[in-house]
DNA sequence: GCTCTGACTATTC
DNA sequence: CGAATAGCCAGAG
């Protein structure tokens, strides 16, 4: 894994983590976050925002099913195409991921 | 080594 | 349901 390389581990341990998202599913901040033991969400957004590049973002939202600032439409995008179950919505942007189901529960 | 910032979360109004 | 507040951690300057 540290083909990543930051200087840091948390954002590898950030990268691998939402690397390791299987298509069609997500996961919160907070839950990548605890996955690898160490908690803070915000930083996990960091990492994505500094190195999201090659990296799923859009699989990874917030507690609120919501995904990533201003990227709402982008991700959708991904979300139709990989089968990630979403919820209706009344607007282009109020939709929200179906986290019942979209979790990616690890282990 | 300290301070500001941020793709967060939970609580309260 | 939306806006405001506080608490949280790590990275960048």
């Amino acid at each position: 894994m540290a083909v990543f390389d930051s200087g840091g581990d948390y954002t590898d341990a950030v990268i691998a983590v939402v690397s390791a998202i299987p298509p069609g599913r997500a996961m919160t901040y907070g839950d990548v976050a605890w996955t690898f033991g160490h908690p803070g969400a915000r930083a996990v957004g960091m990492v994505m925002r500094y190195h999201g590049s090659g990296l799923p973002w859009w699989r990874v939202v917030r507690a609120g099913g919501h995904p990533p600032h201003g990227l709402e439409a982008e991700a959708r995008r991904h979300y139709e195409a990989e089968g990630t179950p979403l919820l209706p919505a009344t607007t282009e942007a109020g939709y929200r991921i179906d986290l019942r189901q979209a979790t990616h529960h690890p282990d």
